[in-house]
DNA sequence: ATGGGGCTTCCCACCATGGGAAGGTCAACC
DNA sequence: GGTTGACCTTCCCATGGTGGGAAGCCCCAT
């Protein structure tokens, strides 16, 4: 299999295996003599699996570990379900603060008419000095650092 | 003020008041004889407001677009709303997509006995070459193209 | 043998942010 | 007046996943 193959085999494309390989999530493929990749069925798996573990918003590093666990067969699962729950755990930790985010716009955005006349209470927030500490970013500036995780939506 | 005055007064670090600068956000702080950017009230406000923008999950486009409704003193509040829903809509798609994913895993997790033993569902499941439809990233992968906009949280 | 589609590597862009180096400036203190 | 240390300047680099594209090689079918 070339790797155009393996790429619509696994939903993965070609530019993202090679990404992978080079940042050794994936052994480095076969080589026929003209250097093109080659890949077999287990291949096709693994890119598979990796798929559907970004599918639940994983970052690299998680994904690695998990399948690292994967390939070994005498893995204790407790170490497989404390990935997944540190994930859950992440995630909900995002949903919170989206969620904080959207109801504090949402009510401002139904506090203003939406007419012609200028006078809008959004950007009267907005601009607003004393409200500083009790918007939903204040909070998320403070812990929410460098979480990655979730970005555009794996694409 | 220099710089680092209007950082701390403002909430952004001095760095991004320079990258705001650089990609056109704000207009060109003055400068002294020694080349230092100067700052007023003014300008400060003017960060406060980016930064309550940006708290609210916006992308620089967006925020750009609020900054120029706000120093217009004649903009009918409809575009003001609009503005704040589009957001609104946004961020409810977001959370929908990752609690989906939330969902999808807790109930993975949650049939994984988690002991010594190596057997888990969750790995089964991730494996599983018949469940690709059903899972949530299939539709993350197909709608959610470049949303980016939420990302690492602000900062 | 020629054309078209695949493959290779390499570089660039995104977005918003932080880190750090190399060098100039300012203010305070002795 | 000189030294010190905090601040400022610009410039480059990294992050994380992904896409785009160029330049060049390879393979197969006509």
């Amino acid at each position: 299999m070339n790797i155009g193959e393996a790429a619509s085999a696994s939903g993965i494309t070609a530019k993202m295996i090679r990404y992978y390989e080079s940042v050794d999530l994936i052994p480095p493929a076969g080589r026929t003599e003209a250097g093109y990749r080659t890949y077999d069925g287990r291949d096709v798996g693994t890119l598979r699996f990796i798929r559907r573990a970004r599918d639940f918003g994983m970052p690299m590093d998680r994904v690695k570990l998990l399948v690292g666990l994967w390939q070994d067969k005498d893995r204790p699962s407790r170490e497989v379900k404390a990935v997944a729950l540190r994930q859950v755990a992440e995630l909900e930790a995002k949903i919170a603060e989206l969620t904080a985010m959207k109801d504090a716009l949402a009510e401002l955005a139904g506090a203003c008419r939406g007419d012609n006349r200028p006078d809008c209470p959004i950007l009267r927030d907005l601009a607003d000095v004393s409200s500083t500490a009790s918007h939903p970013g204040a909070v998320l500036r403070a812990g929410m650092r460098g979480q990655r995780f979730v970005g555009n939506g794996p694409a």
